[in-house]
DNA sequence: GCCAACGTTGGC
DNA sequence: GCCAACGTTGGC
């Protein structure tokens, strides 16, 4: 299994929108990094929902319930979109400044590359962060 | 193929 | 709301 987070502002598709949605599809990555990140993603992968801009705080995590199909909010056909489902969500969000701040996670893409929307994390460092927002996950 | 111009993202 | 950082575009 492989962990990642995603970020999006929540004025554009946020956290409570998408616990209501129940599912969605991750649309709008039109960076090639970042869609590369969604092509990795497998079945039952776990992501961080983070808030950028309004925020900047991890809000829960969601896992993969469908690979890499075609952007259907484009006809671009180098674009995909993976389906996400809420897990659950933090009981104390993770904020920008709490990862910035501890010595293990200061280096990870969300701080030292802020404008990539999907990137990986390791086991650690998504165990790391679950642990800061008081939050357990089966099987991690 | 280089690089200047431009557009977008996201922290502040 | 500003602007630095960075990715993309397009002229040469």
């Amino acid at each position: 299994m492989n962990f990642w987070l995603v970020k999006q502002e929540p004025s554009k598709y946020s956290w409570e929108q998408f616990i209501k949605d129940k599912e969605t599809y991750w649309d709008g990555v039109r960076n090639y990094q970042a869609r590369n990140n969604l092509q990795t993603m497998k079945k039952g992968d776990l992501l961080f929902f983070y808030h950028s801009v309004i925020g900047k705080e991890i809000k829960g995590v969601a896992k993969v319930t469908k690979e890499a199909y075609p952007d259907p909010s484009t006809d671009d056909a180098r674009w995909v979109v993976v389906n996400l489902q809420p897990v659950t969500a933090f009981k104390i969000p993770v904020t920008l400044d709490d990862i910035k701040n501890h010595p293990e996670l200061d280096s990870i893409a969300l701080v030292k590359q802020s404008r990539l929307s999907v990137m990986p994390l390791t086991k650690k460092e998504f165990k790391l962060i679950l642990n800061m927002g008081k939050t357990k996950v089966a099987g991690v």
